[in-house]
DNA sequence: CGAGATTCATGTGAAGTATACCTTTAGGCTTAA
DNA sequence: AAGCCTAAAGGTATACTTCACATGAATCTCGTA
């Protein structure tokens, strides 16, 4: 036992973090820098609610990682600090993107519905049903005040159209012993565009636009908070630097800074090495993408599995970019011989707009002329991983 | 020779189908008094 | 009579298909110089 506690022990030594809790993308640090300016908008707009008035709606843009939900998350916090149990006032906060949770108009009510106590079954009833379900509960509800935070409602919109953001703000009417606010986060500085000029008109009656962190601000942010989450004298000189200026070029992504400090920490630790340094940074940088791309594939349902493997299998032999036609053969034929049933071309069609979409591979539609027209294809993954993939891809297909 | 028409192989949008689940409802059966 | 089970009716989501039309540059056609 005594030799199991030497390794622990000298573990818990090497350990480079105080609180690596601290670097998780879900920590919520209790002083934000450089938004105090939207954090006091942000507060000024949803101020009447501590009086019981409602709110204006509040919709907020800018780009992933420019700490937007964290600002919100914040001042929600304050607010029901201040409140206490006074239960004029709730709050919820949704975020559509997660898939399989709230990423179609049904299950965005059914897990506020499931946040606000009540229960509904993941499928089968009408949507006006579960829309009069949880008008009920809101009802029979104390509060006066209900604060609904939609995080990345492009998402949601995207998949299912813009007039159930028109059926939220028109629940007011409705509703006798309660108001409803919204506040709604976009990563698509775009998104009121192409919307509902309706729609537009009563959930934007406050905007605000959450700009890119620029390097310097990255690097400020990275600072304080690898001062919190480190044992001191860890990070090297020009870590974090670096960290920022990778995060920079991603348009200002503080999530992904921190991310990549995290990580690059965690390498570190595991070489037992007692300083993070810039060769981390990279290892991390690269990981990080690694890890993302395998665990798509990994994952993937084994029609897109199919048809990564033709995609892969024909850029080595090809050499150069590949199309969709060359694509649709291969794979019809490996659907033969893994008897599986074979997807329409449309659909195949969908499925590479898919892989695009989720940057595996980069393909663009071009005319061949008299050949008719194609998807160009090229892949969009580091070379040295492409031979891990179809390891992945042999394995979990059976070939 | 060059402008305009053709053509090809596929992109893309809309609408429909199949499947898997869900609730509600009503009828029929069992159970216990 | 109350309680329980089951099947039917009526909904939704998802993955996919069918149908029909849109594209856009290489190639063909044909009038013209």
């Amino acid at each position: 036992m005594g030799d199991l506690d030497k390794i622990f022990d000298s573990m818990s030594d090497r350990s480079l973090f105080k609180n690596k809790q601290i670097l998780q993308t879900n920590y919520s640090p209790s002083n934000i820098p450089h938004r105090e300016k939207e954090i006091e908008q942000i507060a000024s707009i949803l101020a009447p609610s501590l009086l019981g008035e409602k709110p204006s709606n509040l919709f907020i843009y800018g780009v992933t990682g420019t700490g937007k939900t964290l600002s919100v998350q914040h001042v929600t916090n304050e607010l029901m600090k201040r409140v206490k149990d006074n239960k004029i006032l709730r709050i919820e906060y949704i975020n559509c993107k997660l898939k399989k949770v709230a990423d179609t108009e049904y299950r965005i009510l059914a897990e506020l519905i499931k946040k606000l106590g009540g229960s509904v079954p993941a499928t089968g009833l009408p949507t006006d049903q579960v829309y009069l379900r949880f008008l009920e509960i809101l009802e029979n509800s104390p509060e006066k005040l209900f604060i609904l935070v939609l995080d990345e409602v492009d998402q949601a919109v995207k998949k299912i159209s813009d007039n159930f953001l028109y059926n939220f703000t028109r629940l007011n009417s409705e509703l006798s012993d309660i108001q409803i606010s919204l506040v709604g986060i976009s990563n698509d500085v775009r998104f009121l565009e192409g919307i509902d000029p309706r729609v537009k008109s009563s959930l934007s009656e406050e905007e605000l636009v959450f700009p890119p962190y620029n390097a310097l601000q990255l690097q400020e942010i990275l600072r304080k908070r690898a001062d919190e989450a480190f044992k001191s004298k860890c990070v090297s000189e020009g870590v974090i630097a670096k960290c920022a200026a990778f995060a920079a070029r991603e348009h200002g992504d503080a999530r992904r800074a921190l991310d990549l400090l995290r990580v690059a920490a965690e390498i570190a630790e595991r070489e037992a090495s007692s300083h993070i340094k810039i060769k981390h940074i990279d290892n991390a940088n690269n990981k990080i993408e690694r890890d993302k791309i395998l665990a798509i594939i990994e994952t993937a349902p084994k029609q897109f599995q199919l048809m990564l493997f033709s995609i892969f299998k024909l850029i080595k032999q090809n050499k150069g970019p590949i199309f969709s036609g060359d694509i649709y053969n291969y794979y019809q034929n490996l659907c033969k011989k893994v008897k599986v049933d074979i997807l329409t071309q449309r659909r195949v069609s969908d499925i590479l707009a898919e892989f695009d979409m989720l940057g595996l591979i980069n393909a663009t539609v071009i005319s061949k002329g008299r050949q008719g027209r194609t998807r160009e294809i090229k892949l969009s993954i580091p070379q040295n991983l492409v031979d891990k993939c179809e390891e992945i891809l042999i394995d979990s297909l059976g070939l």
